[in-house]
DNA sequence: TTGATAAACGTCATATCATAACATATCAAT
DNA sequence: ATTGATATGTTATGATATGACGTTTATCAA
């Protein structure tokens, strides 16, 4: 359960355990892991940053996995409406999930230097919002949260 | 120090009135609160939603205050930067501060059907995701707090 | 008041992000 | 094998945003 960002370790490992546990879930939903779908997850858990559309189509064309944008669109879009991957709105830009599987509410610490994310959890809107919201009779349905800053690696090499 | 998306209210003081708290607060600080400047923040308090900036511009490009996107994306980072609005980043969007002047950490609450924006309270990063930042030496700049869902008006008159 | 400097503006060009639409192919269930 | 749903390939276009550069306007010290 611990975030995961900023740190060096073991990605082959990191990135076969992820992809394995989402094709399972896939298989036992009846959810179809096309070859794009895995390869673009596999892109996406190679690096701990969050990755821009065109960047992952560029990967993917020179593979000939797929030339246009709906291509990486589409698969990106079926891997953040399973919660395998999530868009930082910040970014324009998406990133691996590093809790598949598990109901989270997802809060992002970006770093503003090198754009790399580590995924925290946030208490799912309790508090002062929770309160607005209901006094507004507003109903919450999903809540984005992304901390902009300086990751350690950053802070420690400055410009 | 209510949030006040959400309600009818009288819409030409509120504009006047905050205008005129801007204008001060520019005469203060030496800012120069420019003509196409003041002019988009007015367009955007007539609307208790966000706007795109091309659709700010075409407001412009129709009155004569500018017709090249720059114009609008200048005025609107200048309002951002000094917290006379807000960008919301799931939208693309902005949105006139309803809270100017005042220092705070800013929370939305987006309608998904009509796009209405309240600005909320949050409290600034406490709790789990500053104890996560905090462990991982992440050190937070700036939240951006954007919850998604049905306002009381939409949820009243379903599709 | 004038001259130097910084800030803002007008404009053109282009980069970047995203989706509509539609034809074709593949899959899942009978 | 047939059919209905899902996924893909492709073209085209829409939507969002910025770089660059020359001109104008504001600010302020001398």
């Amino acid at each position: 359960m611990d975030p995961i960002g900023f740190e060096q370790h073991d990605h082959s490992t990191c990135i076969a355990d992820g992809v394995a546990r989402v094709a399972e879930y896939c298989k036992r939903e009846g959810l179809q892991f096309t070859p794009v779908r895995k390869r673009v997850l596999e892109i996406l858990l190679h690096q701990h940053r969050s990755m821009g559309a065109y960047e992952i189509l560029d990967i993917l064309r020179a593979e000939g996995l797929g030339s246009q944008p709906p291509v990486a669109y589409r698969a990106l879009d079926f891997l953040v409406k399973n919660g395998f991957a999530h868009k930082i709105e910040r970014l324009n830009a998406f990133t691996a999930c590093t809790h598949p599987g598990e109901n989270h509410t997802p809060a992002f610490l970006i770093c503003r230097k090198c754009n790399s994310v580590a995924e925290a959890f946030s208490e799912p809107a309790k508090g002062r919002l929770a309160k607005t919201a209901h006094d507004l009779g507003f109903r919450i349905e999903r809540v984005v949260v992304e901390a902009e800053g300086i990751c350690p690696n950053c802070a420690e090499a400055p410009a």
